[in-house]
DNA sequence: GTGGTAGGCGACTTGGTGGA
DNA sequence: TCCACCAAGTCGCCTACCAC
């Protein structure tokens, strides 16, 4: 079988047409080296007739370089990663990079394949929203090799790497305080872990007891509920906490779960918008209104959030800021080389909207 | 300023050799 | 004949060096 593709042009074809050598060729081409104007000018045009292109391929093996950012995202579907995505994009061709994407829908083991075909491309680093921050081991032979990492939206302590994040305990731990502050005390959080753990959460009899948790952004969101609640008195903590699975449990299940209780929750805080959603459709099923009903805090200030009514109140995270920032980092590591791991905090605002009331 | 040449990058294929 | 193993060659490009 032939192949109908066109053989695409070399510097030597460019040389030729040119009427130059392949050096001459190469250095007004590369732009290095002593090259006549008369002869720059001839090679550009020749190039320009034959449809030159460089081919990155031979340049990466003589350069080791790709200029290619791999970036491992947990949930492409959650407005959250489109934003950071945008973000990552956008900061990786300022900086002269291309990117490849993969989503792993939370799966550990959809991310460590992810994470070998994207190093089998020869990317120049990875971003990586770990699914869990405490099995990193696939992620560590790389730190310890020649592929820098960057974690987004989670740290993971054991991994000696760049990590960009927000402050997440804190602006959990105020966004609770607001509603404490409206007189709730019966306050649920609801939120979704991993499907792959290895540390028994992904448990399906396990889903709705609080923790173990294998992602950072999940521990710190929770110990920001639990202290505001502490603050406030509330004794047991964990009373209105739900943790379901990523694909397995559905956060209006939860949420629904919560409702039929004896005395139900009369706010919720959900830690994510797309968790949110699930949320909102219990509260709707039952004929609750919000927040006369029930108050509804979400973290992420995706865009239906500002156009469903009423308006959820809000924790804002910088989404794109985040996923630039982690590029920029991913960039220096790459072109400094080695120095001390950083974790870099992006700061949150709480936007007041009108899905908070006191207590019925 | 220019031309010619050699070396090297990494993954893969091809051909030669030796042993079972 | 089959298999495993190894060396050499292939691809396109960059770079250094020397000669003119």
């Amino acid at each position: 079988m032939t192949s109908n593709r066109r053989r695409a042009a070399t510097i030597p074809d460019v040389a030729r047409e040119a009427g130059v050598s392949r050096s001459t060729a190469s250095r007004a081409l590369a732009g290095y080296g002593s090259v006549s104007p008369e002869a720059r000018e001839r090679v550009r045009a020749a190039a320009e007739k034959l449809g030159y292109r460089a081919n990155q391929l031979a340049r990466s093996m003589i350069t080791g370089r790709t200029h290619t950012l791999g970036v491992v995202i947990a949930d492409i579907q959650n407005p959250f990663f489109a934003g950071v995505t945008r973000g990552i994009t956008d900061a990786a061709h300022a900086a002269g990079y291309q990117v490849l994407l993969a989503n792993t829908d939370e799966d550990l083991g959809a991310e460590r394949a992810a994470v070998k075909t994207l190093c089998d491309k020869h990317v120049d680093g990875l971003v990586v929203a770990p699914a869990s921050t405490t099995e990193v081991g696939h992620l560590a032979a790389l730190v310890e090799g020649v592929c820098p990492v960057v974690l987004l939206d989670r740290h993971a302590p054991a991994l000696p790497t760049d990590a960009v994040t927000v402050d997440n305990q804190g602006a959990s731990e105020d966004a609770v305080r607001r509603l404490i502050a409206a007189g709730h005390r019966r306050i649920a959080l609801v939120t979704l872990v991993g499907s792959e753990t290895g540390n028994g959460a992904g448990a399906e009899d396990e889903a709705s007891a609080p923790g173990p948790f294998p992602i950072s952004t999940g521990v710190e969101r929770v110990a920001g509920y639990r202290a505001a609640l502490r603050a406030a008195g509330v004794e047991d903590t964990d009373a209105y906490l739900r943790v379901g699975t990523f694909h397995r449990q559905d956060p209006a299940a939860l949420t629904d779960e919560l409702l039929s209780l004896p005395e139900p929750p009369t706010a919720v805080f959900a830690t994510d918008s797309m968790i949110a959603l699930g949320v909102l459709s219990a509260v709707n099923a039952r004929g609750l209104r919000v927040p006369d009903d029930i108050s509804v805090v979400a973290f992420d200030d995706a865009e239906w959030t500002r156009v469903v009514r009423p308006r959820l109140s809000v924790v804002a995270q910088p989404v794109q800021e985040l996923g630039a920032e982690a590029v920029r980092a991913l960039v220096t590591r790459i072109e400094t080389g080695a120095r001390p791991p950083r974790h870099i905090t992006l700061d949150t605002a709480f936007i007041t909207r009108d899905s908070i009331a006191p207590p019925p």
